[in-house]
RNA sequence: GGGGAGAUACCGAAGUGGCCAAACGGGACGGACUGUAAAUCCGUUGGCUCCGCCUUCAGUGGUUCGAAUCCACUUCUCCCCA
């Protein structure tokens, strides 16, 4: 067997991460000039401190940064402050309600705290920048300058833009900027690698094209897959579908167990440090004992291995073995005789009573392990706790007061 | 600046005077099945003191026995022309 090239096996390591890199060339040829040089690569990752709830998703190409950093190069994290006080003025696109300043440095905090369960942000390990650090410092002239590097056309490309054109929805002349914004961040950073989720890469681009302006040799762009949400659709908050890098174990265990089967090989490889040949092997065998493990790795990753074997087998219990969970929370409401809907909605089991009824319609409801039947039936609530579950999901023991 | 179109429930989208709490699709939820998978099937999807009642169709104010539907104004958006 042959002694493997350092640099080629540390760019074999990262390309198995990536969706599209531009180009694998380049960056083979950096990593090896930055080896030869003593050099560390500065690795630009950019943050849109609009929202506080990092997941898994976000945690992929952090991850890569983290390889790249455990390769000896520099991650230098841009904190969007300056395009997240602009955000969107209708306030009508979520993703970017206009921010203040406040807003802005809570949430970097907050994502900064969860990034650092991944990467070392310790000052020399990495090197953390805000945009209004130059964005703040120029004038509209300067900013029209920036303007002129791109066309309309080019920038209405983008997907998100497509889409709002088709569904006529309104697009705001200064999101246009952000990309050249973005752009222009690689410039003032002198940037060698841009990481970016796969939906980034036109943004990266610019990067490289106002870098050649600027006579910088342009960054490599390089972005990771976009990690499928346990209902198989992108992962994204919207869609309901995410796991949150903060999630408890149950939670998080319980989450990856409803993943999709197909999209058990992406997050093996992307979120967990098993080596491929391992990967395969266990996908070879059954589909549930696969996810499972899947699930004790992540659940390894975001706590810790006593964390995900407690999580298994709670998990085993209440829904292989179909018991109640080890912990039923107790609730204590007002004594006395109340009709069944209106308790539900009481202890916060339906959001309404009549949600109450349509799942006692339905079968969905069980009082002390028996299903009721009739929406009008009364409970009376007592010192002895009544044992109430509403689907799968939801139980409560509650017990008057 | 001028002209035209439009704003409907979580999302998309029908409905253009009573039969509308509002078709249909997606999502979500419940049930069956299961590996809590996926797919599939059935059902539900404004609220309530629930076989009836109450509040919704951008906002405000009108017309009418009666308005999501007609009129006026306001706010917002899209398209075309300049």
């Amino acid at each position: 067997m042959r002694v493997p090239d350092p640099v080629m096996s540390d760019l074999q390591r990262l390309l198995r991460l990536a969706s599209d890199v531009v180009t694998p060339e380049e960056l083979a040829r950096r990593l090896d000039e930055a080896g030869r040089a003593g050099r560390r690569l500065r690795v630009k990752f950019g943050i849109d401190p609009t929202f506080t709830q990092v997941h898994v998703g976000h945690a992929v190409p952090i991850r890569v940064l983290r390889l790249f950093q455990e390769l000896g190069h520099l991650p230098v994290l841009i904190i969007g402050d300056a395009t997240a006080r602009l955000g969107d003025p209708t306030g009508r696109n979520e993703q970017r309600p206009p921010l203040s300043a406040e807003e802005v440095e809570h949430n970097a905090a907050t994502y900064l705290d969860q990034i650092g369960r991944i990467l070392d942000l310790s000052a020399g390990a990495c090197e953390v920048r805000r945009n209004s650090e130059w964005f703040g410092a120029m004038d509209f002239f300067d900013g029209l300058r920036l303007a002129a590097h791109a066309t309309v056309a080019r920038l209405l490309e983008r997907d998100d833009f497509q889409q709002r054109q088709d569904r006529r929805l309104p697009i705001h002349l200064h999101e246009l900027m952000y990309p050249l914004m973005q752009g222009w961040d690689s410039v003032m950073v002198r940037a060698d690698v841009e990481l970016g989720g796969n939906d980034q890469l036109f943004n990266l681009h610019m990067g490289r094209q106002l870098q050649e302006r600027e006579g910088q040799p342009p960054q490599v762009c390089f972005t990771t897959p976009l990690l499928l949400g346990t209902d198989g659709r992108k992962m994204s908050k919207t869609y309901g579908n995410h796991l949150p890098l903060t999630a408890p174990p149950d939670e998080a265990f319980g989450k990856v167990m409803s993943l999709a089967d197909d999209a058990m090989a992406d997050w093996f490889r992307l979120l967990t440090p098993l080596e491929p040949e391992e990967v395969e092997a266990v996908l070879a065998g059954h589909p549930r004992a696969a996810k499972a493990r899947l699930a004790r790795e992540i659940v390894a990753w975001l706590h810790d291995a006593e964390a995900a074997a407690a999580a298994e087998a709670e998990f085993d219990r209440r829904f292989r073995d179909r018991q109640l969970p080890s912990e039923v929370p107790e609730l204590s409401l007002p004594g006395g005789e109340r009709p069944l809907p209106a308790l539900l909605k009481e202890a916060g089991l339906t959001a309404s009573t009549s949600e109450a009824r349509r799942l006692i319609a339905q079968g969905g409801v069980r009082i002390d392990g028996r299903a009721a039947a009739d929406p009008n039936e009364t409970v009376v609530l007592g010192a002895e706790a009544v044992l109430v579950q509403v689907g799968k999901r939801r139980v409560a023991r509650l017990r008057g007061s």
